[in-house]
DNA sequence: ATAGGGTTAG
């Protein structure tokens, strides 16, 4: 025979989902069994971590509790530290100290820590630990590991060291802590020496340094260690899908997941993100179309995480309709992330009314938006020519959303009077910032004055950046884009002999294109190797025919050389993305659009050339550059010229 | 009685 009690319980265990969970409240709140303060915990609990989106329905229940005990504040400050506003757990924690009946264990002071931690207050941070200290539990086993990293999270490695340093015992979690902290805070060199000095390591160390060197650019140390390692987790293994994918060794990527597949490892939700996370980068769309076949069936896709990645892949390859599908799948599963990057495919793809609908329906579903959605919002609107929209959106998040914009948001609006061509209002609006322009402002000013050709103002704007950030070789390259758009051939000069002097190199420019499942990548005016002949011999045949049948003239404007006629054209024609495509003929094998990805801006030249070639073989092109998809079709680009 | 620190993602 069950007690009510234990009837209860059994009953929590079985909720997952925030409905059942108010069932059971109501239940509980009826039979009177919300007295028992054992039953009131557990329920808090069970909202608070098990349910997932739910902390706000766990707060109100904690705000109706009349005497809350530690346990209770403690549950609550855990969820707080864990959500994305990890501050309002200080007020909570505040409140507890005020009862003097309640003294706080090292449970409050490791939850309390790690909020502290995420929202990276070293002031917050020092305090809390003088009370551990008065506590005594300061050197407490969890409680000082929690110190450790709240300290590099905060940037003080010095004081994570100290506090390691006072500690009685550390084990092995505590000096995974300490390496974590050197990483953290960039210094690698320190991280190896504490590393070396291990008493006793178990795999998680392992895994700690290779997270650390990918981490740090260092993938090849961490290649190095991996391949060294006797026992590998699937941690192991995700840690360098993940390190790949951030440092662009796109196909070691793929490889690595192939292997961990084939290893008879089963991939778990971050491996999945991050293979899907190298897709997008990539524009992989082969590769992200295997995967999600694979995840249909291994059932991954009941996994929110996993279904935001994948709409990430799908708009990143240049398939919105496709994210699309896999956003209206996740049906009421959608979180602030799912909406927000569906928001961003639809803007990237030029669909700025799209875009704002769903901003609107987010908000009537429910979702309250954050600082990234209004990144979003503004960008829709920017790169759809939204200019009274953007405005209208800037002035309501403060306002009616009560967020307060940051230098991004600043940067978005620039972006948006300035590709408008309002490049006067652009300037008006970043002098009277109520913070200090930065380098990125500047430079997105800079962006449209290149875009409109407006010499004046790109000479005033340069100079700004001169004093902040003079060496950043693509500032360089948009005022000599600037004057060579004015046919200024002499100032063009001008700018490339100081990056001589300056010892600036232009940021190479390059293009990738997946052909059976593997990214091949071009860079201008390199390539000695077969891969790039073949590119070359094909291009050569393509320029000739749509100088022929589709009356192709040179755009030279966009080329920075102080070279003259022929040898100007020469350089336009090796242009990475015209390679890319060339070799996307080249192995043509059906009618399927030709995809390419782009690190920087696509030129006119290379724009005109894209629509002339869609015409004349009447294929479908997409390119993906720095800011946005180019589909070209028949002659015409999606973005209507407009970037 | 109930829970916690180190590694992978967003």
């Amino acid at each position: 025979m069950l007690s009510s009690e234990q009837f209860c319980l059994s009953l929590l265990r079985e909720s997952k989902t925030l409905k059942t969970f108010k069932q059971i409240h109501a239940f509980v709140s009826k039979t009177g069994l919300d007295k028992d303060t054992f039953i009131l915990g557990k329920l808090l609990i069970h909202c608070t971590i098990t349910i997932s989106d739910a902390l706000h329905y766990a707060h109100n229940l904690f705000l109706k509790i009349p005497n809350p005990d530690v346990f209770m504040y403690n549950t609550l400050i855990r969820g707080l530290s864990e959500s994305d506003t990890p501050q309002r757990s200080i007020p909570l924690f505040v409140q507890m100290r005020r009862q003097l009946s309640l003294p706080p264990d090292s449970f409050s002071f490791a939850f309390i820590l790690k909020a502290a931690g995420n929202f990276r207050s070293l002031k917050a941070g020092i305090q809390l630990h003088r009370q551990a200290i008065g506590f005594g539990l300061d050197t407490h086993l969890f409680v000082g590991t929690t110190l450790v990293s709240m300290y590099a999270e905060s940037g003080s490695v010095q004081s994570a060291q100290k506090v390691f340093d006072e500690m009685f015992e550390p084990n092995v979690v505590a000096w995974n802590a300490i390496v974590t902290a050197y990483f953290r805070c960039g210094e690698v060199n320190g991280a190896e020496r504490i590393f070396n000095r291990m008493p006793f390591r178990n795999l998680t160390s392992l895994n700690v340094m290779l997270a650390g060197y990918t981490k740090a650019g260092e993938v090849d140390l961490a290649r190095e260690l991996f391949s060294q390692m006797p026992l590998k987790d699937v941690v192991s293994w995700s840690t360098m899908i993940v390190g790949f994918a951030h440092n662009g060794c796109f196909n070691e990527a793929f490889g690595f997941f192939r292997e961990l597949q084939r290893g008879g490892m089963a991939p778990n939700e971050v491996s999945l993100t991050g293979v899907l996370h190298a897709c997008a980068q990539a524009g992989a769309f082969d590769f992200g179309k295997i995967l999600h076949g694979y995840m249909q069936k291994s059932g991954h896709l009941q996994i929110i995480s996993v279904n935001n990645a994948l709409l990430d892949t799908y708009s990143r390859c240049g398939f919105v309709g496709m994210a699309r599908l896999v956003f209206e799948d996740m049906l009421e599963k959608k979180n602030i992330v799912s909406w927000t990057s569906m928001m961003a495919g639809l803007a990237m793809h030029g669909y700025g009314k799209e875009a704002i609908e769903l901003f609107h329906q987010m908000v009537d579903f429910g979702i309250w938006p954050d600082g990234i959605t209004f990144i979003s919002l503004l960008y829709a609107c920017s790169h759809a020519g939204l200019m009274e929209e953007g405005y209208r959106y800037f002035t309501q998040m403060s306002k009616i959303y009560g967020i307060q914009p940051a230098v991004e948001h600043y940067g978005c609006m620039v972006d948006l009077y300035g590709r408008a061509g309002q490049l006067q209002k652009a300037y008006e609006f970043v002098v009277q910032m109520p913070i200090p322009p930065t380098d990125i402002i500047w430079r997105t000013l800079l962006g449209a004055c290149s875009i409109h050709g407006n010499v004046k103002l790109a000479e005033q704007v340069k100079e700004r950046l001169s004093d902040l950030d003079p060496n950043d070789s693509g500032d360089h390259v948009l005022l000599s884009n600037v004057y060579a758009v004015a046919g200024k051939w002499k100032d063009v000069a001008a700018v490339r002999r100081s990056m001589t002097d300056m010892r600036i190199k232009k940021t190479p420019g390059w293009s990738m294109i997946e052909v059976d499942k593997t990214m091949y990548r071009f860079v201008a005016g390199e390539g000695q190797n077969e891969i790039y002949k073949e590119a070359y011999d094909k291009l050569k045949e393509i320029m000739l025919r749509i100088t022929v049948e589709g009356g192709y003239v040179p755009e030279v404007g966009s080329v920075l050389h102080d070279i003259e006629g022929e040898e100007k054209e020469f350089a336009v024609l090796l242009h990475s993305e015209k390679l890319a495509v060339a070799f996307g003929i080249a192995r043509l094998r059906d009618r399927r659009p030709i995809r390419i990805v782009k690190n920087l801006r696509i030129c006119r030249d290379c724009h005109s050339v894209m629509q002339l070639i869609s015409k004349v073989y009447r294929l479908e092109i997409v390119v993906r550059d720095r800011s946005r998809f180019h589909s070209f079709e028949n002659g015409t680009c999606s973005c209507r010229d407009y970037w």
